[in-house]
Order: structure tokens, then C-alpha cells, then sequence
RNA sequence: GCGGGAGUGGCGGAAUUGGCAGACGCGCUAGACUUAGGAUCUAGUGUCCUUUGACGUGGGGGUUCAAGUCCUCUCUCCCGCACCA
């Protein structure tokens, strides 16, 4: 026998793979298919993460297997190329971001190959590709087409020192991560994509799909929406009105005082009128410093002030309340002004305190003195005229008709989605293929004239006054009206990275083609993807988006399936060994490289997959990759006690079947970790057996050849099983092989197990009650005791219960 | 704060979904073989007492013949929060 070598030999086959397009999807239409795809990476400078091989192995094992079981499997790989951290890079080291791309690229291929992974290498898609991100252009045109894409006013984080826009990722406590300079918000005129107008169908449709339930409950939530009332408050003495959205117009009559956002409209129409508008004006730089995210933070003191000079009628108490400003309003939920009831919602209360506002309690319950009484299944309406003595429900119900009645509100769905801001003040993204005319307006670039380019520049840095570096190409930036010819200026910004990961998969099913994104023939045959595994992290933004864009080229007739995506997984984190998360300032971060080089890609494989439960966190442990090199040495020592034969040994029959099943089960539902854990099982038995047949070998490789290919095919070879593994079928079990007829029957005495009893699958109470006479270990307890009752349930256990 | 998730030996985890807690692997202990090695093989390994046994799935309470699993209160940790990907 010849040493393990794994180097030599996986070297070996993925050349043989490669060479015999063994991993291309067919074009075969009549064979049923699977279309099993994993996150495409960003080829960051870092290259490959012990993470990525935990998706890409996952769905590679299930891909290996549907192969083995007939399918025509379609498994791609590409790259999200564009994005911050190559601009940064280029910026920096004045590399053009296109020459930094292709370098990571290649390393992140390189790096995929050596692990194995059988990807349809010949349907590789780039997002920085011209012919790719034309049909990015061509969607975005679309949209604005149908009005889905609009212009908006929204702030972007500006730093004051560097004088540009920054993601918010940039923006460390408030200050600049590069220079430690004062970030502050800066309005800009943006574009918008509506998603919000696919809200409900975006929920609604999650029925067709079997997605993980946490992503299912995560993207719900993150919708949010919520039935309830727009109600109208007069601005006492002016013709204005507040709108406000509740969920609660039940407690309208304990609304006291109402607290619109600091960047609210209202505070400069009526600036002239306040009259405290420097406190106002200094409270809202205040706010401009802070993100959203720190604003809604509730263990924080609350904060505000009271616009003077403004006040609001309450529409049914018809009494003047105080207006306040505090950021614990959002302009970006709602309409960005609220009625505040502090007797019933937390955060007023805490407000209402204080600032010593009034408290008036209209829901019975609770004490309102100690804290607000958010209760909605108990309380009884009191202080409330219309309403009194009635429940919160039925007391919604009636306030409800009544203001739509009197013109006083409306009833609405409003949601906490919002829509996606798609422009970016950055060089390395796709062009967003618009001009504006001086007499037509935004006018989409024609078809035939995508893609709009990535124009060279010097310097991609974003200009000082935060426009992307394209602003500062005039013989770019400068063209004619498609429409009418006249004077024009395309549009700077750039597309977000989102917006090539929104639609990809339905390029893999056709990379090449010039005329369609993706001819209608493919697409038929291939979509909707049917496995689709990514992390956690992509849940409410990439798969919310690319769910949005699917419907929406739904709609326009380019895809025949309401949703791109049949089921969604998702693995958990790799951690570095000391639990914490991998990153380089840690210094605890695993090279996949290092790992193949000293250990091997199937090693690799074997323990990204045995490491823990699939969907949970794990750390990573060196240890526990040299044991799996030690479970593939044992195979690998297996050849020494094959011997031939095309049956299965008696003895290990019922085990063979017992594996198959549960390996195939376990591929097929994420528990990787328990099918190894049964090979490794069945690999004790063999070797306790002390010889195999040939048929019993087999039957082992195939089930481990997914998750380590290599050495499974070297194995098949060395031992002389006909053709190679890849050609071969993937095992059948049989029930009834499986089935025990005498198994070991736990015994309790009062819940506890006191001994263990042999008995025939088909034995009724009665016999098992005999047995259990028999046994003096388990009658010892019965001793002196009366049996009050005893619990039989087959096949699993017998249960005496005495005084 | 809001939303999602997780707590089981020294470690990663398993448990047919209410039915023998700790499969499998790591680590550790002892032994065997040694051309001494981070190789391989054998045995052992949840905790506590010498044994019968008792205790044991973050903590408290409950339901049940039976709870890691169900109910209830509670603590801790992790992830996401819209311009990172």
C-alpha cells in the first residue's frame, strides 16, 4: 500500500475532472435538473476565508450526490466584484481597481479549485464585466421605465475633513474611519427604487418558497408591516396639518403632546414663526451627527426640544398640545411625526417625564404613575367619551370608522421597509444609464447603446463636493439628449454593490448570450434556482433585493417563476479558535490554503463539515482537522482488507443499508456532521469485521465522495472498481434490511431507567411483562412497592410506576 | 432600542422531536508495538461517594408515568439594523 498523499492525488483528479467536463451542466432538456447555487464572493484582497468552504462544500456534497443520482445539475461560481474595500485599495495604492479585481480574481479561483468544489467553471460570471453589468443597466432602465426608480432627497455621511460621502461602515463613533474626522449628514438628491410598492408580495409569496424559518420570520419583520390609522392634527391658527401613523388611535384621547422629526419639513416653513428656531437649529446639528440606529437606542437619555409658537389640535379632544422635536423620531418610518400618549407607549412615557408633560391615562390596567401600560388584550377604554368601557380592540375599531367619518384620518398599511437609496458617490460601480436633458429630463441611454461604461479617470477619489469622480470627467459627463439631441449630462452616481448580486443567478443559466439577459428557452428549463445557500448576514438586504428584482422582471414578462429562489439555507459563522470572530486586527484568521497544503482539500472538506451543527457558530480547532486526516488515513488503509465480491457481507448488510439511508437523508437536510459521524461508525464496523468485499467498499466510497471526492475516486481506482466514481450511481437502501426484530428494551421503575430487557419487535404488554419478571436487577426496586400503573410503549419503553 | 438566534462533559457536538442524555470526533489517562513518533493499535474517560447509588442539558418555578425537548419567569452570549460584503 502507498502512502496517503493527498497533494499528489487530488491534484490528479480535479485535472481529470477538469479535462473530462465532468462538472458542466448539460444541455440535455429531457434529464430533470437541479440548480443548487451558493453566494458568489467578493474577491476581496484578503482571498478565500475558512467561511466561504462551508457554504461552497455544503452545496457541492448535495450537488456531487444529485449527479450520482441522475440529475443535470447546474452548480456556477462567479464574482461581486465591484465595491468599497478594491476602490479604497486602488485609491490608495493608485492601482486601477479593474487591475486590482482581475489579481483577486485569480487568486480566489486558484484558491476554489485547489478545494475541489465542482463548479461549472465554464458559465463564470464577473459583475465588473461590461457584457455582464450592461444587463444590470438594462433592469435598472426598466424599473425607471415603469416609474419604480425616483429621485429623492436623502442624507449621505459627510466627512467634514476628508470631504467625501462615506458608508456608513466608515463611520466609526460618529467620526471618519480614515482620518478620525466629524461626520455629519448631507442631503443629496438620490436615486430611489420602490420597493416598498412589493412589500405585501414580498411577505405573501414567502408561502410558495421553503425558506429556513428564521429567514422567513427575519425578512417579515424587517418588512413590518403594520394595519393602522393616518390620523389628521391641525396646526392651532394655520392651515396645516400633522399627519401621524398608530397603530393605537385607541388612545387618541391620551395624546398630550406630539414630537415630529428634527429634520421635519414643517420646522422650516415655519421658521419665521418659532419662536425658539437657535435652540431648534442647534438641537438639529445635534442630531446630524448621529445615525439612526444610535437614535432609536432606548437606554439613552431621552432628548428635545419644544418648538415655540406651534401647536396642534387633538382631533377628538380638540385641545391645543405642545410640539417637540427629538430624535427619537425618524423621518425615514412613518410620516415622521407621531402623537405621543405616554400613559401607554414606553418611550413617550419616558419622554413625557422627563419633561414633566402630561400623562393621561385612558387604557385601565396598569399604573401609569410607574410605567406606560402597553397591554392590548385586557385594558378597558376610560377618559376616552367616544369610547369608554370598551376594549382596546373593539375600541380601535370604533375610533376608526369615526375619524374616517369626520375627515379626521384614514385608515393604512405602513411598513418599516423603506426604499433602497441605489445611488453612490463612487467610481467603482455600474454607471447608472441615465441623462439628464435640459429639456426632456432624465432620459433613459438607449438600448442598443448599453453598456454605458466605466469611463478611465486618474483619480478615484469622490470629488470635495460630494459627487462621484465621474462629476469630474467633463467629456464624459457632457453628451446629447437621446431623445431630442439637444444638451445633456449623464448621471455620476454609481449603482450600489447590491444591484449585480441582484439577478445574477439568472446569468449563470445563460452567461454568454448578447441579446437577453438570459434567453427564455434556459430560463424555462432552469429556474427557479432550486437550493440556495448563503449566510444569515444577506437575509434582509441581498435576498430581500434580488427577491424584489425577480418579481419585478416577472411582471415585465422576462422570468416565468414569481420567486428566484425555491429553498434557502443558511450556515452559521466559522470563529477563530478562541471563539471570536476571524479578523485580522484578532489575529486569529485560518488560511484554507495552509490547511490544503498540509492537510489536504478532502481533509479541509471533512472538517469544515464534521466542525458542528451547519447553521450554528463554531470555533475553529486544529485538532479537530487532524482527527478528520485521521478518519481519511483509515480510509485510506481500508484498500488492505477488500476483498472481492459483489455482494455485501452479512454481517454488515443491515449497517450498509442503515448508513445509506441516513447519509442520504442527512446530505439532503444540513447534517453533515451526523452522516460523517455514520461513515466514521461504519468504518469502525468494517474494520472490526476485519475484511470487506468490494460491494461493501463501494457502497462506503460513493457515500463519502461527496464530501471528500478525491480520495473516494483514487480509492475506486486503486481497487479496480469498473469506470471512474463520478460515473458511477449513488446506492439504494432496503427498508426491511434495516428493520431489527429483537432490540433491548429500557425499563423504568417511576420515570427512572433501572435495567434493560431483550425483546421481539412484535411483543405485547403481556410478554413483556414475564420478561420483566425475570430480571431480579429490575424487580429488586419493585420490592415492598404497590405497581399503581405501567406504561408500554412499543419499541421504546416500559415504565412501572409503584407507592 | 428593534428584529433574529443560541446556551448539553475539559472541547466541537449527538439525541428517531416527550421515551436509556452524552452517538461520532477531539483532548486526556493507562497499556501494547516500537527504527522514539505530533505514527498505529487496545482499554478507559459527565460529576460525586469505595459500592448499592445519587446528581446532571445557563438559572428558578411548573405540566407529565416520563422533560435537553412542552409552559412560565429569568440570566448570559452571538448576529443584523438599510452606503461593508
Amino acid at each position: 500500500m502507498k502512502e496517503y498523499r493527498p497533494n499528489e492525488i487530488e491534484k490528479k483528479w480535479q485535472d481529470i475532472w477538469e479535462e473530462k467536463r465532468v462538472f458542466e451542466a448539460k444541455d440535455d432538456k429531457s434529464l430533470p435538473k437541479f440548480y443548487a447555487l451558493v453566494e458568489f464572493p467578493y474577491p476581496s484582497g484578503e482571498g478565500l476565508h475558512v467561511g466561504h468552504p462551508r457554504s461552497y462544500t455544503a452545496l457541492d456534497i448535495v450537488s456531487r450526490k444529485r449527479r450520482l443520482e441522475g440529475y443535470n445539475v447546474l452548480f456556477p461560481m462567479g464574482w461581486d466584484a465591484f465595491g468599497l474595500p478594491t476602490e479604497n485599495y486602488a485609491i490608495k495604492h493608485k492601482i486601477h481597481p479593474r487591475i486590482v479585481t482581475e489579481k483577486n480574481v485569480e487568486r480566489f479561483k486558484k484558491q476554489l479549485k485547489s478545494i475541489g468544489f465542482s463548479f461549472d467553471w465554464s458559465r463564470e460570471i464577473n459583475t465588473t464585466d461590461p457584457d455582464y453589468y450592461k444587463w444590470t443597466q438594462w433592469i435598472f432602465i426598466k424599473l425607471f421605465e415603469k416609474g419604480l426608480a425616483y429621485k429623492k432627497e436623502m442624507p449621505i455621511n459627510w466627512c467634514t475633513s476628508c470631504k467625501v460621502g462615506l458608508a456608513n461602515e466608515e463611520v466609526v463613533g460618529g467620526a471618519c474611519e480614515r482620518c478620525g474626522g466629524e461626520v455629519v449628514r448631507k442631503v443629496k438628491n438620490q436615486w430611489m427604487l420602490k420597493i416598498t410598492e412589493y412589500a405585501d408580495r414580498l411577505i405573501d409569496d414567502l408561502e410558495l418558497v421553503d425558506y429556513i424559518e428564521r429567514v422567513k420570520t427575519q425578512q417579515i419583520n424587517w418588512i413590518g408591516r403594520s394595519e393602522g390609522m393616518e390620523v389628521y392634527f391641525k396646526i392651532a391658527e394655520k392651515e396645516d396639518v400633522l399627519k401621524v401613523f398608530t397603530t393605537r388611535p385607541d388612545t387618541l384621547y391620551g395624546a398630550t403632546y406630539m414630537v415630529i422629526a428634527p429634520e421635519h419639513p414643517l420646522i422650516e416653513k415655519y421658521k419665521d414663526i418659532i419662536e425658539n428656531m437657535d435652540e431648534v437649529r442647534k438641537y438639529q446639528e445635534y442630531v446630524s451627527k448621529k445615525s439612526d440606529f444610535e437614535r432609536t437606542e432606548l437606554s439613552k437619555e431621552k432628548t428635545g426640544v419644544e418648538i415655540k409658537g406651534l401647536k396642534a389640535i387633538n382631533p377628538v379632544t380638540n385641545k391645543e398640545i405642545p410640539i417637540w422635536i427629538s430624535d427619537y423620531v425618524l423621518m425615514t418610518y412613518g410620516t415622521g411625526a407621531i402623537m405621543a400618549v405616554p400613559a401607554h407607549d414606553s418611550r413617550d412615557w419616558e419622554f413625557a417625564k422627563k419633561f414633566n408633560l402630561p400623562i393621561v391615562e385612558v387604557v385601565k390596567g396598569g399604573n401609569v404613575e410607574k410605567e406606560a401600560y402597553t397591554d392590548t388584550e385586557s385594558g378597558i377604554l376610560v377618559n376616552s367619551e367616544l369610547i369608554n368601557g370598551l376594549e382596546v380592540k373593539e375600541a380601535i375599531e370604533k375610533i376608526s370608522n369615526w375619524l374616517e367619518e369626520q375627515g379626521l384620518g384614514e385608515r393604512k398599511v405602513n411598513y418599516k421597509l423603506r426604499d433602497w437609496v441605489f445611488s453612490r458617490q463612487r467610481y467603482w460601480g455600474e454607471p447608472i444609464p441615465l441623462v439628464e436633458c435640459e429639456k426632456c429630463g432624465w432620459v433613459p441611454v438607449p438600448e442598443d447603446q448599453l453598456p454605458v461604461m466605466l469611463p478611465e479617470v486618474e483619480n478615484y477619489e469622490p470629488t470635495d463636493t460630494g459627487e462621484s469622480p465621474l462629476a469630474n470627467i467633463t467629456e464624459w459627463v457632457e453628451t446629447n439628449c437621446p431623445k431630442c439631441g439637444g444638451k445633456a449630462k449623464r448621471e455620476t452616481d454609481t449603482m450600489p454593490q447590491w444591484a449585480g448580486s441582484s439577478w445574477y443567478y439568472l446569468r449563470y443559466i445563460d452567461p454568454h448570450n448578447p441579446n437577453a439577459l438570459a434567453s427564455k428557452e434556459e430560463l424555462d428549463y432552469w429556474m427557479p434556482v432550486d437550493w440556495y445557500n448563503g449566510g444569515m448576514e444577506h437575509t434582509t438586504l441581498h435576498l430581500l433585493y434580488s427577491r424584489f428584482w425577480h418579481k419585478f422582471l416577472y411582471d415585465i414578462g422576462i422570468v416565468n417563476t414569481r420567486e428566484p429562489y425555491m429553498k434557502r439555507t443558511s450556515q452559521g459563522m466559522i470563529l477563530g479558535e478562541n471563539n471570536e470572530k476571524m479578523s485580522k486586527s484578532r489575529g486569529n484568521v485560518i488560511n484554507p490554503d495552509g490547511i490544503v497544503a498540509e492537510f489536504g482539500a478532502d481533509t479541509l472538506r471533512t472538517y469544515e463539515m464534521f466542525i458542528g451543527d451547519f447553521e450554528k457558530a463554531v470555533p475553529w480547532s486544529e485538532n479537530g482537522v487532524k482527527g478528520c486526516r485521521r478518519f481519511l488515513e483509515r480510509v485510506w488503509r481500508l484498500q488492505d482488507i477488500v476483498v472481492t465480491g459483489d455482494e455485501y457481507t452479512k454481517e454488515l448488510e443491515a449497517s450498509i443499508h442503515k448508513t445509506i439511508k441516513k447519509v442520504s437523508e442527512d446530505y439532503e437536510s444540513l447534517k453533515f456532521n451526523t452522516a460523517i459521524a455514520a461513515l466514521m461508525t461504519l468504518l469502525n464496523e468494517f474494520n472490526d469485521s476485519g475484511k470487506i468485499t468490494k460491494a461493501d467498499m463501494k457502497t462506503f466510497l460513493i457515500l463519502l465522495n461527496p464530501v471528500a471526492p478525491h480520495i473516494t475516486e483514487e480509492l475506486w481506482e486503486i481497487i479496480g472498481l469498473p469506470g471512474m466514481l463520478h460515473e458511477s450511481q449513488w446506492p439504494k437502501y432496503d427498508e426491511e434490511k434495516i428493520k431489527e426484530d429483537i432490540l433491548e428494551l429500557p425499563v423504568q421503575v417511576n420515570g427512572k431507567v433501572r435495567g434493560t430487557i431483550m425483546v421481539n419487535v412484535d411483543d405485547g404488554q403481556e410478554v413483556i411483562k414475564e420478561k420483566v419478571k425475570e430480571n431480579k436487577g429490575i424487580m429488586k426496586h419493585l420490592e415492598g412497592k404497590q405497581i399503581v400503573k405501567e406504561i408500554f410503549i412499543p419499541g421504546k419503553i416500559y415504565n412501572i410506576v409503584v407507592k
